[in-house]
DNA sequence: GTCTATATTGTGATAGAC
DNA sequence: GTCTATCACAATATAGAC
């Protein structure tokens, strides 16, 4: 593996394991048996380490909905349920993509597309709808990684619930369009 | 007012106008024309200050609510619309309150129960409807704050789609309690 | 492609004089 | 209750030798 890959594929270990502040120029190189100033002959700065951990991130999860989405059932709550669980297995990461604006420039051609035509059809191919429950699912997920949630909470309720909802919004008007 | 106060004060005020790397114990002395160190004699250290800008918040926004609730029409768009507005004229606050576990023990005594009776009517009185409902106005806020959202995606509809979807929810199930 | 040395900048916080 | 002086620490990044 070349050096540049290794250096992210370590740096997106640290993330998970010490959080956004642990993840330190200096924790990588020590990780990879080098001193710090030495990663710059790989990488031009930090922020370019982020952006790769991001489009990484978001390969990932398109990947994760589509399987999802092969295995059948109801479409709209196995992609809230696939989303939900690549959430918290990947928290300090989901933080990072979803916090900030998407650097699309960076990101791998077409991707983007992939996820959403993905996604859309369990929305009835409403744009709109769709969006109301990723902010949905987004919220829940946000709440949950924060501990926001009290402790006798029923999330899996919560989720059924938003979910539903929402998807019953798309059936009511099936035909809407995404204006352009 | 007490140099405590003036010190809480000039301290959201920095936070919501240079965000959250911008509030440091030196730009709150500057701003009010002491040397950093003399804030100690205030208070005891910087998680005190976010512990007092966390508690001010939440008593703002429970009474930005109940004016919202009291204004009338269809309450569960009105608090959304209220939440919406909060929000967004305290960006920074808005995240310091809700990314991190919170400070039960410092928060006014009634204020939470204070603000979930405010709000729970418009749910059918159905706890984890109106939690998937304050969870899709995170999700929404959040994104929105993070710029996640296309230029021209109807922000407005998602709102409206995600709120009426889960309040029909409610109607569905109005004698659910809470497990306690 | 690695190293050492270092620049630069920043933070929260304490000691002790006045 | 304010000050000066300073600690202790950490971060990203560059220069230049090897």
């Amino acid at each position: 593996m070349a050096r540049r890959d290794q250096i992210i594929t370590t740096a997106s270990e640290i993330l998970e394991e010490k959080g956004p502040d642990g993840l330190t120029m200096r924790a990588i190189a020590e990780r990879l048996g080098i001193r710090a100033p030495s990663l710059y002959k790989h990488i031009s700065d930090k922020r370019e380490l982020e952006v790769a951990l991001i489009a990484d991130a978001f390969t990932q999860q398109t990947t994760a909905f589509e399987k999802a989405i092969a295995a059948g059932g109801d479409t709209a709550m196995a992609i809230a349920e696939a989303y939900r669980a690549w959430a918290l297995a990947h928290r300090h990461l989901y933080r990072l993509m979803n916090d900030q604006p998407l650097p699309r420039e960076d990101l791998p051609d077409g991707l983007e597309d992939r996820s959403i035509s993905a996604v859309l059809g369990a929305f009835g191919g409403d744009r709109d709808v769709a969006r109301a429950a990723w902010a949905f699912a987004h919220g829940m997920v946000m709440l949950e990684l924060a501990d926001r949630f009290p402790l006798h909470a029923d999330i899996d309720r919560a989720w059924r619930v938003g979910i539903e909802g929402i998807v019953s919004k798309a059936i009511d008007t099936p035909n809407r369009k995404d204006p352009s």
